[in-house]
DNA sequence: AACAGTACCCCGTTTACGTCA
DNA sequence: TATGACGTAAACGGGGTACTG
């Protein structure tokens, strides 16, 4: 037997009967479906019969229309399924990602598709879905990025000048320290715990451990030093979590490691630091 | 318990169509 | 009108997992 393009819908049509009767005779009326819906069943049905019927439109429209309106045509009916079955298959999507094997069955015979032509549309569909999410996260992210990043500014200017207003008042009790009595040293410092004249409760404790104070004072001016990766990292608890660092780092637009954007809440970003990390910790 | 067969999933890629400059 | 580039939907293949007999 000779198979040539011309001859191929029959002989898949032959094949395609021969295999029904073998499958009727072997297989388990259950098992049955699925197997249809696959390799050489979706072949030998699909594109068989795709096949005619394009070739049919063509012998059709190749003696009336022009063609770019076979091509037309032919394609509109070759692939692309139509609104109404895009639109029973989304309607279907919403309610169920994941269709059930009867529901697809159905589904397919309603909208005169095959089975497997409706599963990988569900597959297809819900790889699309999963991008847009994806895109919908990073657009939060970002927004909370940019927030936290604008609150952060803010709060780097008011330690700034709190931190002159310290030194400020250190200047004055150690000015005192210098030129008068010890008994005047210890009203100066207990006046220190009282509230200072902006409303910030600042204590110091320089009469009980002055050299703890010293160092202290080092490590605020220390962190002052205007290094915001390391104040970043310190405030948002990051040292603890490389991937978040990475995430700040990067939120320029180059996020580059998508695989743990499902482990990322981006609630955490927000929630963690303030719960966890209080502004007034970078000197206490 | 180990194994083969099957169905389904995800992921990356290919194929083919639709649109636009 | 034809054409090539490009985006996208449909389809495929491979690898993994769960289930069943």
């Amino acid at each position: 037997m000779h198979i040539t393009w011309h001859t191929l819908p029959k002989t898949k049509n032959l094949l395609a009967s021969c295999l029904e009767g073998l499958l009727s005779r072997s297989i388990h009326p259950e098992s049955q479906r699925d197997v249809r819906s696959y390799g050489i069943f979706s072949f030998l049905h699909s594109h068989s019969h795709s096949h005619s019927a394009a070739a049919a439109e063509a012998e059709t429209f190749s003696s009336t229309s022009s063609p770019a309106a076979m091509r037309k045509k032919k394609s509109k009916n070759k692939r692309r399924f139509s609104h109404e079955q895009i639109k029973s298959l989304e309607t279907m999507f919403e309610s169920e990602t994941r269709l059930e094997p009867r529901k697809k069955l159905q589904l397919a015979r309603e909208l005169g598709l095959q089975p497997r032509q409706v599963a990988i549309w569900f597959q297809n569909k819900r790889a699309r879905w999963k991008s847009k999410q994806l895109e919908r996260d990073y657009s939060i992210l970002l927004t909370n990025y940019n927030s936290l990043a604008s609150r952060f500014d803010a709060l780097k200017k008011e330690k700034q000048a709190l931190l002159l207003q310290l030194q400020k008042l250190k200047d004055l009790t150690q000015k005192p320290q210098e030129q008068i009595q010890p008994s005047a040293q210890v009203k100066a410092a207990t006046s220190m715990d009282s509230e200072s004249e902006n409303g910030y409760n600042i204590k110091c404790q320089p009469e009980l451990n002055p050299s703890p104070s010293t160092e202290r004072s080092e490590h605020v001016l220390g962190v002052l030093s205007d290094d915001d990766s390391s104040i970043k990292a310190e405030y948002f608890g990051l040292e603890e979590e490389p991937s978040l660092l990475n995430l700040v780092k990067h939120a320029d637009g180059s996020l580059t490691s998508p695989e743990d954007w499902g482990t990322l809440d981006s609630n955490d970003l927000l929630g963690q630091s303030t719960s966890d990390y209080q502004w007034w910790d970078f000197w206490s």
